[in-house]
RNA sequence: GGCGGAGUAGCUCAGCUGGUUAGAGCAUACGGUUCAUACCCGUAGGGUCGGGGGUUCGAGUCCCUCCUCCGCUACCA
């Protein structure tokens, strides 16, 4: 009988830094349906990896002096080492670097190209000369290089495309027949309004290749750029068109995948492109693609330019992969934000795992010592209170898996926690002590039967979500739980229904507790040290601020960056390279909203000897009625462009800085008109 | 501007398809217990469920509207 299959990947990770506590957050919650599915008997394939062809990883190589393989090389061993250490139980990591998934990439290139939805066309954009990276309008900061800070030039070449367009009415309608195809729904009318109904765009897939990346087949002056490469990842690891039959047999059994976990931030691509890759291949679609919500420090994102992210093997060395997973899967709910504060951590550690869990535990065991000899006791029969305590563990499971049906982690182990705290309760109402004064072993024994017993049950339930604390739990109750086919016996999923399953007779064994209830005031200073010494050790750079939020509030952001230097410094230039330029003194004769644009005023400028109209993004500082009268300053020279259907001829400086912004003047009176230099 | 999310006890959050006195943990106050990692157990106080309308026999839960915060997206020549 073949077992039903389930095919999981966590996305391919960028080895061009350390990862954070965000990271091993989504490795996590996929390990943990990993480790739920094989518990309930699924055949599972667990995937993960590293996107490690960008050219930023070449540059980061460059920038520490090594070859760049051999630098991707370290950064892939230190991952592997965290999920190693995090219990990550993945069958498969894939590199994009590995021949494997290369080749293949090759192969799905040419396919795509013959077939007529990849097609060379013309790329226009933003060039950063010095770091051989192509940006696009919006990621440009202040209009240089969001990377360097340097100059970008517009360039347009030749590149090739991906037809999205082709494929747009069919994905439509798969959201429609699919509603569980993106989770949380919310994200689907995302998707739809933001980019599917207003018309998909061609997707560039190559970029000029500058010796790392994949090369596209028949054309050494290009390479496969990003997503045509990153997603495919999910099938190479198959051994789809490896041609290698065993490898194949892979992608015949396991595609299609049943979920794609991912931070919501990349939700769009693997709910958009991802799936009209399939389609262009003829292959069926993912069944589920999941976004999760990000882990914030107080102060907002985690994020290196603000020194505030969290090394994940820091907190496994002082508290265990386990007592770290729990936190995270307990603590944030599953699809939103949730907000990483040692403190909290410091709670759940003491007062769920410590006090509940670990205490339960430790006390049940020193009673099993004292008043039984060290032996697990004979069960005795069940009484009112014991059937009572059937019921809730029967629908605390029942509870735990139609949370884990709907990826809510923390709603499975809060379930899980109503058995600990029944237990507890157990105890100070049996009141083994007392029985033990009474000479009433036979219920005392029972008693501490049913409660190690339960112990039992809770150590079954925690295995998705702790790889390490079941064995300990187990192997206290006296249990050997290296019998491979303990499955189908007392510590199988099933078996956590039924009280009872527990072999009586065996000795306990009672060693060092679960879990050392913790100090928190001490943990905390310790803790902060530590990170901050983390930080220093942290490179010098922007880092990876890609979606970096808007400062929160400039008190913040003040105190966060110490750092006097100005932002943007860039190369010396000549007086000529000045001179292109040609400034002049404008009056603003009045200035409008444009509708539907919140950033944009529309301004009517007098120059003495010509009136022109200007777009501003100003909007946000300034109103129409002040600015009337205001003399400014204007780029005179500039190609006119269209914004939101409004001509501007021309730009007005002013100064900004965070989310502040003033207009240059002139200081004093002057004919307008006047060159400014 | 478009789309989406959030706004529930002092704090962090649950509340699925609308149904008896709105829940949990922490914090606070009081009490119990001694087997245990000064743990555990119990009781109590505390919420006009962002504001305002509406649908309904009945709404935190559906509809409209407004406010605040956040995210995505377009626009800062």
């Amino acid at each position: 009988m073949d077992k039903s299959t389930y095919y999981i990947t966590t996305p391919i990770f960028y080895p061009n830094d350390r990862l954070h506590i965000g990271h091993a957050y989504s490795a996590t919650v996929t390990d943990t349906l990993a480790r739920y599915k094989r518990l309930r008997g699924f055949d599972v394939r667990f995937l993960t990896g590293t996107d490690e062809n960008a050219q930023k990883v070449q540059r980061k190589a460059q920038e520490a002096g090594k070859e760049t393989l051999q630098f991707v090389d370290e950064i892939v061993a230190s991952i592997q080492s965290l999920w190693r250490r995090l219990g990550i139980s993945y069958d498969d990591y894939i590199r994009t670097t590995e021949p494997r998934h290369q080749e293949i990439v090759q192969k799905i290139f040419t396919k795509l190209q013959d077939q007529g939805d990849i097609y060379l066309g013309e790329y226009e954009g933003w060039y950063c000369t010095p770091d051989e990276s192509y940006w696009t309008e919006r990621q440009l900061v202040d209009g240089k290089c969001p990377d360097c800070g340097r100059e970008v030039e517009r360039v347009r070449e030749k590149s090739y495309f991906f037809r999205m367009s082709r494929y747009a009415d069919r994905l439509i309608a798969h959201y429609q027949e699919h509603p569980e195809f993106i989770v949380p729904e919310s994200r689907k009318n995302e998707m739809l309004q933001n980019f599917l109904l207003p018309g998909l765009e061609d997707l560039c897939v190559s970029r000029a290749a500058a010796g790392w990346g994949i090369e596209v087949p028949g054309d050494p002056q290009r390479v496969i750029y990003v997503w045509l490469d990153a997603l495919t990842n999910y099938i190479t690891a198959l051994g789809y068109l490896s041609g290698d039959s065993a490898r194949e047999a892979l992608m015949a059994r396991y595609w299609p995948a049943d979920v794609h976990m991912m931070a919501k931030e990349i939700v769009r691509f693997h709910a958009i492109y991802w799936p009209i890759i399939l389609m262009a291949l003829d292959l069926p679609l993912p069944k589920q693609v999941v976004g999760h919500g990000w882990l914030l420090m107080k102060d907002g994102k985690m994020s290196k330019s603000k020194g505030n992210v969290v090394d994940p093997n820091l907190l496994i060395d002082r508290y265990s992969a386990d007592a770290l997973r729990y936190f995270l899967l307990r603590d944030i709910a599953f699809g939103q934000d949730g907000v990483f504060t040692l403190e909290s951590m410091m709670e759940r550690l003491n007062y769920d795992l410590a006090n509940d869990l670990g205490n339960l535990l430790h006390r049940t065991l020193s009673m099993v010592e004292r008043f039984c000899g060290g032996q697990v006791p004979a069960p005795g029969p069940h009484t009112d209170v014991e059937e009572r305590f059937s019921t809730l563990i029967v629908d605390a499971v029942t509870q735990v898996e139609l949370a884990l049906d709907r990826y809510d982690f923390s709603g499975a182990l809060a379930a899980i926690w109503t058995i600990v705290r029944r237990g507890n309760q157990y105890i100070d109402e049996m009141a083994p002590w007392a029985l033990n004064k009474a000479g009433q072993t036979e219920r005392l024994g029972a008693v501490l039967y049913n409660t190690l017993d339960v112990m039992r049950i809770v150590g079954i339930l925690l295995e998705p979500f702790m790889p390490h604390t079941p064995a300990r739990i187990f192997a206290q109750l006296g249990l050997d739980v290296s019998v491979a086919d303990r499955r189908s016996a007392e510590l199988s999923w099933a078996a956590a229904r039924e009280m009872g399953r527990l072999p009586s007779g065996q000795a306990t064994q009672k060693v060092e507790p679960l879990f050392m209830r913790l100090d928190v005031e001490k943990e905390i200073a310790e803790l902060e040290a530590l990170l901050a010494g983390e930080v220093g050790k942290g490179e010098v750079g922007k880092g990876e601020a890609k979606s970096a939020p808007p400062a929160k509030s400039l008190e913040v952001a003040a105190a966060e960056s110490p750092k006097a230097e100005p932002e943007g410094v860039t190369t010396l230039i000549g007086i000529e390279d000045f001179a292109k330029v040609e400034l002049r003194v404008a009056r603003v004769i009045e200035a409008q909203k444009i509708e539907k644009a919140d950033k944009l005023l529309k301004l009517q400028l007098d120059l003495g000897y010509e009136r022109r109209q200007v777009v501003s993004g100003i909007a946000k500082f300034y109103t129409p009625e002040e600015l009337a009268g205001q003399l400014v300053i204007l780029v005179a020279n500039l190609k006119p462009v269209k914004l939101r259907g409004e001509a501007s001829h021309g730009m007005i400086l002013a100064a900004s800085v965070g989310d502040q912004l003033r207009l240059a003047t002139v200081a004093g009176d002057i004919e307008l008109g006047a060159v400014v230099k």
